[in-house]
DNA sequence: TTGTAGGCGTTATCAT
DNA sequence: ATGATAACGCCTACAA
């Protein structure tokens, strides 16, 4: 590489490494008519610091990772964009990782990141299921985290969540209110945290209007596109439910597609209201009513939150939890006739 | 920080940094029983290889960049997912970046990323009407760059882009084969190479099949979603279209809330079809005929492009073009009746 | 097979 | 105000 370095500024200037070093730091002490020579110079060359010795140096890599569960999201792209918006402002930069909910993903990602490649973390957990006491063996040298939305509960560190409980009461009321009886809940990995909290409020607001619970209901989905809408046509025709309330976004559509197979109307024969924040959710046939969560918040928000750990540790406990409110979205998938 | 490096590993080993490090490396001599016990002692301890260090160090960063004008887009966020899937897989790992059509900050990402953060570039461009050159005045110092979807044509680098100009005339074709004599053609930056060219398509079409072309109906939008919802509403009641072929998918969506508003039905009064990757184009109201894009095969086509750059720098030469192909499904959006 | 030493590019400390 | 020097953690000639 004919890279251009401070040693080659300082050759072409006369100086030494120090001086033309200091030019570029803010405080330092040196003379107005020098910096000016040497920020000339460096233009010119087109000069840039290096970033690993830089970094090397100061022990810090102005980076964030950021680790979803999967990128072709509708939610996590609102999430990165807000989060790279908040960071690029402060002149940092971010790593992106996708885990596809393969656990053994997400704990390679996060060991290797603690090589000083990056100096914070907001990650959106895969696998509640399994052992991720990892984290805490992490102890004291832990990069800083921060959860947002797939949270593990038993990991102390920062979280920026929503108010999942409260919405998947209403969303469940809505449907009871709508005329639904059987009322089928769509989960995606019941254990996930998430998944639990979001179905605890289904389960409770059955109760509350004295519609019995019937495990059957809870349909169990996967990750495959093609299998889910399989089990959803057998599980409708099966158990005929006259209301679908699905703990995703892309369950939503799963239900739409299994309805057109199946001939079943929306929301004559079914209605369906789900966990999404699809913009072109008034757009579809029908327009689908939404618990509609602020995934452009919540990455802004964990990305702040971040920032104030990086910026001062002291100010943020590990307990601290930010909740921030989804909104029910009546549509027509949902509508009485 | 307590972090464990070689130091503390030689130290704890009664060894030199040297045989620590060659424990780590492929090819150098050491003792099997020597590196076993390295080994096992790096992972008792968690060691992880300072990334810095070892970039400095070797002058490579093992990261690529991405550059894309916005993050939350469906179509970005297939390619964005593809990339990293590509990057993962090899060990490499990918800094993202918006520009939000900001050429400045196009410019600055790359500058910057020219100081060995990153071993190269996949980007798809903002701002074609600007004075690119930057590019050029890298010179031999520049990072393989990769183009896709939108590319820089006075710039020569390897491009992966979809067959914008055959899909535009097919597009246009199929309206017109449709019955409509009215085409809109929704454009979302005349400058934009990728633009002028399936303006292009769009125009011989009209040439080809003896329909007038007329200039008012190009319809030049922004990147403000209500607006371009007016603008539409205002030229659909002005210059009574009946077919729109929108150049970016959000276009497709805007027609449809304009066609709402004003009370037009699609696809009776106004036949619609756009370039598009969303996969529940099926469940919008009317389904949505799409020319859809290979967006993940894009991005694993560039990434893949990148990576042969890496390993192999002759083998790739800069006008290397890779052209993939988009299809035309017809759903309901452009049918007869 | 293992150890010693120098350097990657930068910056902070200390001297001048 | 400027310069010399050491150090960040790692890797690789070269020496032993």
């Amino acid at each position: 590489m004919d890279n251009v370095n401070i040693k080659k500024l300082a050759k072409a200037l006369h100086l030494s490494t120090s001086t033309v070093s200091r030019a570029f730091r803010d405080n330092s002490d040196i003379s107005a008519a020098t910096k000016a020579r040497i920020l000339a110079m460096a233009k010119e060359l087109n000069y840039q610091p290096n970033h690993y010795a830089s970094n090397l140096r100061e022990q810090k890599s102005k980076t964030i990772a950021v680790i979803v569960p999967e990128l072709a999201n509708n939610y996590f792209s609102l999430a990165i964009q807000s989060i790279e918006r908040v960071a690029s402002a402060k002149g940092y930069h971010i790593l992106v990782y996708a885990t596809n909910d393969q656990f053994e993903k997400e704990v390679s990602f996060i060991k290797h990141l603690h090589n000083g490649r990056a100096d914070g973390i907001i990650m959106s957990v895969s696998g509640e299921a399994n052992n991720h006491n990892y984290l805490n063996e992490l102890s004291k040298k832990r990069l800083p985290i921060v959860f947002f939305d797939r949270v593990y509960e038993d990991i102390e560190t920062p979280r920026v969540i929503t108010n999942d409980y409260d919405s998947s009461f209403a969303a469940t009321k809505h449907l009871i209110q709508q005329g639904c009886k059987r009322i089928a809940y769509l989960a995606v990995n019941k254990t996930l945290s998430i998944g639990k909290t979001r179905m605890q409020g289904y389960i409770d607001a059955l109760k509350k209007f004295k519609i019995p619970f019937e495990d059957e209901l809870i349909i169990d989905c996967t990750n495959n596109y093609k299998e889910n809408i399989d089990r959803l046509k057998k599980a409708f025709i099966d158990l005929k439910p006259d209301g679908v309330f699905t703990s995703v976004e892309r369950l939503a559509f799963a239900t739409y597609y299994a309805c057109y197979d199946i001939n079943l109307v929306i929301p004559k024969d079914l209605k369906v209201i789900g966990f999404s924040s699809l913009e072109i959710a008034p757009l579809l046939n029908p327009s689908l009513s939404t618990v509609t969560q602020p995934a452009s918040e919540l990455g802004k928000t964990a990305a702040e939150l971040l920032f104030k750990m990086l910026e001062n540790p002291t100010d943020v406990t590990p307990t601290t939890q930010l909740v921030l409110n989804s909104k029910l979205v009546q549509r027509e998938s949902t509508s009485k006739d």
